[in-house]
DNA sequence: GTCGACTATTGATAGGCGAA
DNA sequence: TTCGCCTATCAATAGTCGAC
């Protein structure tokens, strides 16, 4: 009856751009529309890990680094639950909002502790806070231009011999389990339905030097790290 | 122009529930239709992220529980390269295919030592391997269910303190890195274009007691794990 | 440099059903 | 219990431009 005008969007400017185009899944050369893909596809998948969790109920844990250098991490069912009591632990703040929707950033640096660009990242940060809130869940940081470029993979971790892969493949066992058994344990205890709705855990933290500490300045953070904490409100 | 008949479903009575339909992002309750839809979707993120690394070069690691207690992992840039390495050191194996699908599965288990249920998992090794070739990738294991029925997050890890989180958070973190600026280095080195064609890492371990350690069981692998791989042919 | 908005299109997937 | 196959949908997204 009224689909008369499909094109309802009358006016139709420009028909530049006309729809989806089949690309072939091979890596994308141009550097801005492959940052943009990213950005895209990245969205796209955590949002399907969401579903995922919501849906049956599994966890899930990604860990993403982009082609710009910038590291996202997802985690669903209870990582932040996780990440939250240890937050709270160290902060032992007012934001103790149990099952509601919380948001976790860690920004992390092990280099020469450097200078905070706090002001710009607090004007940064509520902007992002605002359009996380409204929107539903995800995260977004400043670009780290200032630290002169480097692609971030050619820090100074250059020399790590087979020796460190057995390390790091041990670490990685030993930290999934942990992830996995503490995660699901705390699942058991509060095994409120609605833990699953809205909240999740966006962990990110920059390789390359210039980290961005923001927020609950005060603790220590992890050795030589800076955690940061979002609940439900808070000020700066 | 063709919008005349949208109802196209109506007359057809016979195909009931043909194609999709509108669900809502909420737990499934029923057992079966959460299951499958677990494994659509786990399948379905898995190719998403192999997608989005390979589209844009970015590093993706993703852990996912099933709701039926197994898990399953994701990694794709190089980390697959990373363990081929690793696993190629320990073995020192004639499967040495470089760019050439591999699959590695590591099952570790840092309970007593169990008795390997060899003969039942070759088997089911075979099976799956070939599946495995034939499609693309992805990996199954055992139902774990002669372990005694314990919902392998019941297992023994009841009481973690915040201080094993505090370590946790901080392993998480070191391995993130480690992963991360390693597998950009292998990366840089061999920049092979075909590299991220078909290789990815699908790593599984069973959390409960049950593990599962087949084939090249010369090696002690990690630290009374099992470690195991696929490379090009393999005999049993 | 990263992300949002917009739109036509491609690609993922909910149901069924069946196999292992 | 998990996954494959099948098909009609529905949802993700490739372009392109613009905001911050």
């Amino acid at each position: 009856m009224l689909l008369t005008n499909i094109n309802t969007s009358v006016s139709m400017r420009k028909k530049t751009s006309k729809g989806r185009k089949k690309i072939e899944i091979k890596k994308i050369e141009e550097t801005n529309s492959r940052q943009v893909t990213f950005s895209k596809r990245r969205t796209g998948l955590f949002k399907k890990a969401s579903e995922l969790c919501i849906l049956t109920g599994a966890q899930v844990a990604i860990l993403v680094n982009s082609p710009g250098g910038r590291v996202f991490a997802f985690g669903h069912p209870n990582i932040d639950l996780l990440l939250d009591r240890y937050l709270n632990k160290n902060n032992s703040n007012n934001n103790n909002v149990s099952t509601n929707p919380t948001t976790t950033i860690i920004t992390v640096n092990n280099y020469s502790p450097p200078p905070l660009p706090t002001k710009e990242f607090n004007e940064h940060y509520v902007e992002v806070s605002r359009e996380l809130e409204a929107e539903k869940k995800r995260r977004e940081m400043m670009p780290a231009s200032s630290s002169g470029g480097l692609p971030w993979f050619e820090e100074g971790t250059e020399g790590l011999a087979v020796e460190e892969l057995e390390q790091y493949l041990w670490s990685l066992v030993e930290l999934k389990k942990k992830v996995l058994t503490r995660a699901d344990e705390l699942m058991m205890i509060n095994k409120s339905p609605a833990l699953l709705g809205g909240s999740s855990v966006y962990e990110m933290w920059g390789n390359g030097g210039q980290a961005v500490g923001v927020g609950v300045p005060t603790n220590g953070g992890v050795n030589g790290g800076f955690v940061f904490q979002h609940g439900g409100e808070m000020k700066f």
